[in-house]
DNA sequence: GCCAACGTTGGC
DNA sequence: GCCAACGTTGGC
């Protein structure tokens, strides 16, 4: 995300996570506490972090019903676009191994800042939720994450695209529907905090198909390891993977450049963390 | 169900 | 800001 979020496609359950979309009317979700705070606007873009929606405003989390199954994965319209996923083969641990998009400079989307860099995470005290997937396919692979997979943390629209750093997946997948505060800028020189969350039109990440009672985007919490002194850039990935024969030379966020969120495998992990290794970086494992 | 138009992502 | 890639939409 950030979490933005990419798109990607794919199919299979609902989980939640709202994003752009049409529009909907939006319902009583979205609960509009109006306080004028002085502060700034939102941060994250992708991402917000739920907990602090919720406490900052309780609001409707009286359906959450998450537990509608966390498993369905398509319905045929979500599924046709399918993104090759490989297959997960697992891997000698039993982990697997990601790669997740953020934009670590400001861009507006609805309204609302999507930032999210390496650093922004690393200040998180609490398991950051990984939200504004709005593609089928990395929707999908956030359903296929396992609590205790390891991601690459990926600075993507900027400078220097490039593998930041690195985190871990510390909570499966959950509907994004669940309430999270945003603040938006308000003619009067102050701030409306918001309920956002998929169903709220005025969200950035609004889906109006994301029903309540079905959620069809979701997140999951990850929880930062460490920030790379010598980040590995897109361009010395690109190297690898025009190179025959190369270990990257099928990597997934390589072949499909929009998925925000893709899978490694463990060879690629494998041989990515030897080059931060060979630059000097620590990869604690 | 096909396909052209359109929109978005994301590197450059 | 441009543009290529690619997903989505919507008419037929």
């Amino acid at each position: 995300m950030a979490k933005r979020k990419a798109k990607e496609i794919d199919a299979s359950l609902p989980t939640e996570e709202p994003r752009r979309s049409s529009r909907r009317k939006s319902t009583k979700e979205e609960v509009i506490e109006e306080k004028s705070l002085t502060a700034k606007p939102a941060k994250k873009p992708k991402k917000e972090s739920g907990a602090e929606a919720a406490t900052t405003i309780g609001v409707n989390n009286s359906k959450q019903t998450e537990g509608k199954s966390h498993e369905d994965d398509d319905k045929s319209s979500e599924s046709k676009s399918v993104a090759q996923s490989q297959v997960s083969k697992p891997t000698s641990t039993g982990r697997q191994y990601w790669l997740m998009k953020a934009e670590p400079e400001s861009r507006i989307e609805r309204g609302h800042d999507i930032k999210f860099s390496i650093d922004d995470l690393a200040a998180k005290k609490e398991p950051e939720p990984w939200d504004g997937i709005r593609a089928y396919p990395a929707r999908n692979n956030l359903r296929a994450m396992k609590k205790g997979d390891l991601a690459f943390f990926y600075h993507s629209s900027c400078k220097v695209p490039a593998i930041v750093g690195t985190m871990e997946i510390v909570q499966e997948h959950s509907p994004d529907r669940k309430p999270t505060a945003s603040l938006y800028p308000d003619p009067r020189n102050s701030y409306v905090v918001l309920v956002v969350s998929a169903h709220n039109a005025k969200a950035p990440y609004y889906d109006p198909k994301s029903k309540p009672e079905d959620p069809k985007w979701s997140v999951v919490h990850v929880k930062f390891r460490q920030k790379l002194k010598t980040p590995v850039t897109l361009k010395e990935l690109k190297e690898c993977h025009t190179t025959k024969g190369h270990v990257l030379e099928n990597m997934q966020m390589l072949k499909l450049a929009r998925l925000s969120v893709s899978r490694v495998s463990e060879e690629e992990w494998r041989f990515l963390t030897g080059v931060m290794k060979k630059n000097g970086d620590v990869i604690e494992n």
